[in-house]
DNA sequence: CTAGAGGTTCGAGCGCGCTCTAAGTCAAGC
DNA sequence: GCTTGACTTAGAGCGCGCTCGAACCTCTAG
């Protein structure tokens, strides 16, 4: 598989899939007689792998390390394990973050649906800014 | 209240909190007779909430649009409501890759648990790498 | 034989969100 | 009066993760 393809197939751009090897994300690809990237299926496993510690926010830097270790051996592996412990406590935190600031958001839009709802039956618009305001004193954006 | 304070109860430093107003996501701050920012305490409520906006991933350029809207005056109430909406829907739509995402550590960091202890058990150890390798293939770091 | 699609390398550039520096001002305490 | 330290401004710099451009090469179809 040429790098388009593998672009193609694993959502990264070709420029993407260079600067991941570059950087020692991605294994140094097997050239073909033009001196061409020629890909293997097996990438694609790592390729999603990789994406969901990105997805889960783990630094470039971290992916590196964990790459390292695997490349240095079967012995890193309580390391690596290690890594992703300490990384799925952080993704738990972040997860449980987000949760809540969810249900602020349900009840600020709560408030909104409220406001345009008085507005509609009588013809009295409201204000419901006692929280995040500063209003009219912001002229110049 | 001065940047500095403000700075300690809002968790931003001081830098940040220039650079907000600079940008208009912070209300332009009365100055005091010798031209330092003085605060009001309502003014933690807004950081606060705009917090909850970063942390859940809203972009800055969004951020401003919402203070923009707001500053507008109370009509684009509905508008506001709308972008909170849409917001809460990428939320909600990384929330779950997030979650799904977990599994999968889950499962990996326990292929690792189980590889140390076939480890401890018997003398051989075991490759699990039927996934995401490419170990000795990379050399460089 | 030629055109065009898609590949190569190297290195510069970009968008984001800060973060910091420099040079100066001001107010309080010794 | 002098020092200290928190503040002011304008503007440069940074770390991250790409993203793109330039110049060149190679394979394939017509």
């Amino acid at each position: 598989m040429k790098i388009g393809e593998l672009a193609k197939r694993s959502g990264l751009s070709a420029h993407t899939i260079r600067y991941y090897e570059r950087i020692g994300l991605l294994p140094y690809a097997d050239r073909d007689a033009g001196g061409r990237r020629d890909y293997d299926e097996s990438i694609l496993v790592w390729i999603a792998f990789l994406d969901r510690l990105k997805t889960t926010g783990m630094p470039i830097r971290d992916m590196l390390r964990y790459a390292e270790l695997r490349a240095a051996g079967d012995h890193t592996g309580p390391e690596r394990r290690r890594m992703l412990e300490e990384h799925r406590e952080e993704v738990r935190a972040h997860l449980a973050d987000l949760q809540s600031c969810l249900l602020v958001l349900d009840t600020k839009i709560d408030t909104y649906v409220e406001a345009e709802q008085r507005t509609h039956s009588h013809d009295e618009p409201r204000q419901n800014d006692h929280d995040d305001s500063f209003g009219a004193r912001q002229a110049r954006t």
